[in-house]
DNA sequence: GTGAAAGCGCTAACAC
DNA sequence: GTGTTAGCGCTTTCAC
């Protein structure tokens, strides 16, 4: 015999028309919720399907559509909190509208460069869901050129919908935040761009520090640490502040995981927080409320679901004007920050 | 015209093979790498794809294959650190093979109803990878009437291939070392088995612990405090013990979550980690380093890597008897834990 | 080593 | 409202 051998188990819609006394579309059409079927037949259909445990080969159902019910999520480093719980948002939202999300974790610069090479999505998605990668101009033609929808969480691009907060204004309530506790020297523990991905959250939230320290009058200078992003890299830029010749007395982290290591240096140098250094962080954490941390909240799984729903509305209207969607954010006053104990003009003095 | 309007931009295998002036046969052969292809036709039908931008329509193979080269991978809670890291390492292993990854989020038990109601991986995918659901009967029957290899990370199923640790064993050795220490009153924080996903890991932990006293032949009598599984928990379960009339010395917790939280309980309560509660965890968390937690590793990134390695082979031989992969794990002692101050039994005398 | 052709299992015109 | 039928774009058998 020529061809193919057929497939296994599987009954196939054939099947299911002969069960049910009608033709293949009729069953194609009944299994789709097309209004053009009485309701009648549909339930005679559905009814044959399921005593045939019938399921539609999405395969053929691709092929034969162009439509694949799939979405590509991008994300930098699944292994984060923050991407995690968007991931999950998006999951939620998109496997409720019957869509398949696949998954494409960068990792590193080097599967950065992999993924855009091969651009596995490729005639396989719907639409595409990219995390807080700043794109390069070539990546930003690979994207586009896939020909779908593109929805941004976290970052933007020209035509594309996009969800996220106003980094850099929370950033600045953060900061006025220790300003108002009198604060007066005040770090910022920076994450650097490490595996260059690009992200603009560190460059933004650098933004709102110095814009609310410029409206205050006060200076910054050699006051913000880089250092790689993670906990590590918060201990590191913590290690860096204290080591001044006058330290701050306050200090912003981009993230939580940095304020975190920033704990850790200042409990091993002995420093009791809030009392000889306040801390913030960004993003309420998990852990931030574990460990009493000051931070600036976002709706992060909320982010995600409102990245699923602008997929499903762009596949639904296609011409419909992108949009920007920006959610709002919260200061969480917990313990790690306080006025500073002494003024920190003149006579700044933290014992060892 | 009837049928089906031809889809956009992208060009077919004919496109190619006409370009590269063969079959399409051949192109096809080229393309997938068969041998029976003489290496001048080959390169003139690469060259000919690339020069068209040529990318297979993954549709149109599946259907003509069988073979989707897609593993769906089900994971009770992406958010949860564990989980992410199997996923990535999984994702990683699974992509640099050509496979995509189909991701199920679970969720709670609702989502997990859902997800077997549906299951929406049957006709799409060769292969599937269950992270840490011990399957019900009913559950059990549905993944392997899917008719494809599946693969457990941190459970078992009959006739699957699986990775994991011993988590009896690993317990035990983090009980021991309390024991070592000279704690004689020792507490277990354990996560109840909340959404009732069936998780086996906390009863075997909780084995191990039970192992471990009755060896030393100390008493476990109303020393374990079952709360929801997470630091919240953990700072539950750690309140519970402290209001026992004699309170436990030390806590085994049964993930660095749990022993988060009841670090958080501890600092409220004005207690001093390691002298007055020594407290280890398990799973060596990013923050357990950050924490000075006393934890047992397991490499989580590897169980999903191993995950990943089995797929393949499983794919690649059908017939080959299922796996079982035991991982190794290892006690690292930070700053969390300590002898006992006063010790438990007449005259054992540790200095403080 | 290469080509011809028969499907894979659907969807969507189009006709009635 | 329902049936007929022409594809969707590949993979694989068989023949040479």
């Amino acid at each position: 015999m020529r061809g193919i051998r057929r497939n296994p188990g599987h009954s196939r819609m054939t099947d299911v028309a002969a069960r049910a006394g009608v033709s293949l579309a009729t069953v194609s059409r009944a299994l789709r919720g097309s209004p053009e079927v009485s309701a009648e037949t549909r339930s005679r259909v559905l009814e044959a399907a399921t005593s045939l445990s019938y399921v539609v080969s999405p395969a053929a159902s691709r092929l034969a559509s162009g439509r694949t019910a799939t979405v590509g999520v991008v994300v930098p480093f699944i292994t984060r909190w923050f991407f995690a719980e968007v991931v999950a948002g998006l999951e939620k939202g998109l496997h409720q509208a019957g869509m398949d999300v696949l998954l494409y974790n960068l990792g590193d610069a080097d599967g950065r460069s992999r993924f855009f090479d091969r651009m596995p999505l490729r005639r396989r998605v719907d639409a595409v869901v990219i995390l807080s990668l700043a794109l390069d101009g070539c990546e930003l033609d690979l994207v586009t050129g896939l020909g779908v929808p593109v929805v941004c969480v976290g970052m933007q691009v020209p035509g594309c919908s996009s969800v996220g907060i106003d980094d850099i204004d929370a950033a600045r309530r953060a900061v006025r935040h220790l300003i108002e506790l009198g604060h007066e020297r005040i770090g910022m523990l920076r994450g650097a761009v490490e595996p260059n991905l690009g992200f603009t959250v560190p460059l933004d939230r650098h933004e709102g520090y110095l814009a609310a320290m410029a409206e205050a009058g006060l200076d910054t200078a050699g006051l913000t640490a880089s250092t790689p992003w993670g906990p590590d890299g918060g201990a590191h830029a913590m290690t860096e502040l204290l080591a001044l010749p006058q330290p701050p007395t306050a200090v912003f982290a981009e993230s939580d995981e940095m304020a975190i290591g920033a704990l850790r240096t200042l409990r091993r140098a002995g420093l009791r927080v809030p009392e000889q250094m306040s801390v913030i962080g960004f993003d309420d954490h998990d852990m931030a409320d574990l460990l009493d941390l000051t931070t600036v909240w976002q709706g992060v799984h909320q982010q995600g679901a409102t990245a699923a729903e602008m997929v499903l509305s762009g596949l639904a209207h296609p011409d419909a004007p992108p949009r920007r969607v920006l959610l709002p954010t919260r200061l969480i006053v917990r313990q790690t920050t306080a006025p500073p104990r002494i003024s920190a003009r003149p006579s700044l003095n933290v014992p060892a």
